[in-house]
DNA sequence: GGCTTAATGTACACATGTGTCAATTATCTT
DNA sequence: AAGATAATTGACACATGTGTACATTAAGCC
């Protein structure tokens, strides 16, 4: 039994026991990865709520008990899990609103991919994880300071391309907030329809209508080809 | 023990038996009413996971069995929860879409009226049962069907105050979307910032500002009193 | 091949939840 | 005040979940 280890920082916690052996292919059927992994599953599936352990064991053909070989008990996966969740969506949105921009319609863009390219941000895990704080005080605060972070960080790039404080806010906001609000919706459209939408989105966020270059060069960055004209 | 009864139309079923007393107070400790409150609050707090009879019951400090008297089982409780919400929320959105408005800006800012105004719109309980909808394949249906309605109504007042079909359907995203982020964020703002804040945000769901008489009629309806100049 | 360690499994004790049944108590009616 | 009905209760049977202790099996390593 090992006591799971803290760091500082953003990362906080393993939440895993016997760290030292991360992925590799022992012989054995069992890890704490597959553990987490079907957990990650059955959280953006089902929620929190479904994350038990004896289903999962259920799931992964393995006893039960098994489990606590690799987690001290169900809070540490959760733990796990949200430390996950953590290293992925904030740091890869706050990233992208640094990115490379000759105007504010680029930069929004740039952070359009988020929305589109799934390695950047997931945002069935993000649903996920803010249901979860209904339930729970502690992610209810961690995510009050993710979307610190992520407004912050939204409302600094607004201010790069002359936006003047209030503006930039309200501007960070809606841009932020129309997007929780279809990861709240869960819309599932297909990737025709959200780059049809694209373009008008750009101009609403940004006041600006972004140039046919910057479109193209967003359009081939996702390898999508436009069938019809973009005037729509 | 009688079947929970079926309406047609948007009202669907009771959930609850013994409908023949709807609030009467006799002088019984328990009622339909006080369990479906009691869940009520559980939903909005700690969500569906947390609406359990046992609980309920110590909270009410009546013995868990008397709930069947009720009730026939927990489904019919949760049936009885939805049916709230959907008499609830869709249903003044979409008046709110219908409201005079001489301009596109006071059509905004009649149905700002629903994020201000608690009795029309239960951002909390709206909230709760979208999470719930992660577990619940039919709860999930349930939301897809109001967002529907809701996204159509607001894409037709663009549509009447001259938007044409697809920037209509943008902006009536944009609003909505962003207002489903705001719940999903839980934000606790103060009246005075969120009154300080619609201006903008009139100006950026419809790209045009809202007159000083709009702005001041709509404060008015509030009970708001700005305490700063509004050129903020 | 035998030893060590890693992983798995079985049995137990306990907790919380559901729903049925029969008995009981409170309230209303006449 | 008696009887009917409305509401409440405790006992039971069952299901699913947690976590610990101890035994067992499988891998890896001289």
């Amino acid at each position: 039994m090992y006591i799971p280890l803290s760091f500082p920082g953003y990362c906080r916690s393993l939440g895993a026991m016997n760290t030292h052996l991360p992925t590799s292919e022992s012989g054995w059927r069992g890890s704490a990865d597959i553990w987490l992994e079907a957990a990650y599953d059955t959280l953006l599936n089902s929620g929190v709520d479904a994350v038990r352990i004896m289903p999962l064991a259920k799931q992964l053909k393995l006893s039960r008990t098994s489990f606590y070989w690799f987690f001290k008990d169900r809070d540490a996966l959760l733990e796990a899990l949200t430390e996950r969740w953590r290293q992925k969506n904030t740091g890869n949105l706050i990233a992208q609103t640094h990115a490379f921009a000759a105007s504010i319609t680029e930069a929004a863009l740039n952070l359009f991919d988020c929305w589109i390219d799934p390695t950047l941000f997931d945002d069935r895990f993000e649903f996920a994880v803010r249901n979860w704080a209904l339930q729970s005080d502690l992610i209810a605060a961690e995510i009050a300071e993710a979307d610190q972070l992520r407004l912050a960080a939204l409302k600094a790039m607004f201010e790069r391309y002359g936006f003047a404080d209030a503006e930039a806010d309200i501007r960070a906001r809606t841009i932020y907030l129309t997007q929780i609000g279809y990861i709240s919706m869960r819309t599932q459209e297909s990737l025709a329809t959200r780059m049809a939408r694209i373009a008008r989105y750009v101009e609403v966020f940004t006041g600006q209508a972004p140039s046919q270059a910057e479109l193209e060069r967003f359009f081939h960055r996702h390898h999508y080809q436009p069938t019809t004209d973009l005037a729509g």
